[in-house]
DNA sequence: GAAAATCTACCTACCTAATGGTAGACAAGA
DNA sequence: TCTTGTCTACCATTAGGTAGGTAGATTTTC
């Protein structure tokens, strides 16, 4: 059995961090599953709806792997590494951040997907303040800054540096950055 | 006199840095300018030329900026806390980076926008990358670390900062990513 | 210096293709 | 038989872009 709308959201979620959310069309995706442009609304009535299924599906995804680094690695710094691993396959696949592409279109973006992209970064933001406040209860992060400053500063910087190397189409200077970044955490 | 061009340009890059490259018409730039739709194209025969000249001032705005800052500031934190203050602008008007919201476009981007946008990242890169060498020089800046790699991780966060904390309209956010930024590339 | 030609900046009217979306038919499974 | 998934055939709107014209300024020519 052919799961069709499983299918629409690989495909959408390729051509949203690959084009942006606006510069892609329901025709487009119609020809990358090989289906009828109509048959999409079928599964997603209008492209909002798809377009939150897509985010939940993207946070969802995200959550299991953020689940994963806290039971699999222990230090702090070790799992600010790997949390930046995660979006360093997009810089190899030359595609961004699905949240990056829509929050880009800023006010013209419907006020479900910019509440839905907020809860997703504000996810984000909570995992990476508990992960850098344990980090610094055990004394493998430096002490001395607020934990929630560091969790933006952390999640700025990996999503710069993808969006910015994915242009250049470079994972190696995008690998660079991740080392300075977590080498920056540790204690001094 | 009314330069028309101008204005064309001004509200262009609002509307591009407000909702994205693909997000905005002809029809609504005309809207903005109170012009007809069809007067655009004999200033701008294509949107494609009038995505090019929005990068070449803005290219040209910050290139004077970032000369400025090298006159007006002697150490290298200090030049890079002033380059940051050029992106707090958009956080605080709610406009995103005219270079971030075209790259988020990638392969969708025309070619000769994505060489524009990669020649604006690359100048900046060079800039820092400057700035930083003459900070290790000087010993203002952190000695250890290659100045191009800095260059890039800096980039990378002040781009992040910004699409995030515009996102949650959070100028003191960004200020805060900004000192983290900042602090850590002083000498230990 | 006047007349003619040219250029600039805008206009109305239109074009074709694409946009997101709808209506209703039809076939396969449970 | 009712639901699910897909189809064809539409729809109104918007997209970027073009054709052709006009009023006013500027330049060229005699």
């Amino acid at each position: 059995m052919r799961d069709t709308r499983a299918e629409l959201l690989i495909q959408a979620e390729t051509l949203v961090r690959g084009r942006g959310y606006a510069g892609f069309s329901y025709a487009d995706l119609a020809a990358a599953v090989g289906i009828r442009k109509a048959s999409i609304h079928h599964h997603f009535p209008s492209k909002v709806d798809l377009g939150a299924a897509l985010v939940a599906a993207y946070a969802a995804r995200y959550a299991a792997a953020l689940e994963a680094i806290r039971t699999e690695v222990a230090d702090g710094p070790g799992r600010i590494e790997a949390y930046g691993q995660l979006y360093l396959g997009g810089v190899e696949q030359g595609l961004g951040c699905l949240c990056a592409a829509l929050a880009i279109e800023g006010e013209a973006l419907p006020e479900r997907l910019r509440r839905a992209i907020a809860a997703f970064f504000a996810d984000h933001l909570a995992w990476l303040e508990a992960v850098l406040r344990a980090g610094q209860a055990d004394g493998s992060v430096r002490a001395g800054t607020d934990p929630a400053a560091l969790a933006r500063y952390v999640i700025a910087t990996l999503e710069g540096a993808l969006l910015m190397e994915r242009l250049f189409a470079s994972p190696d200077a995008f690998r660079g950055t991740l080392a300075v970044l977590v080498d920056g955490l540790r204690p001094r």
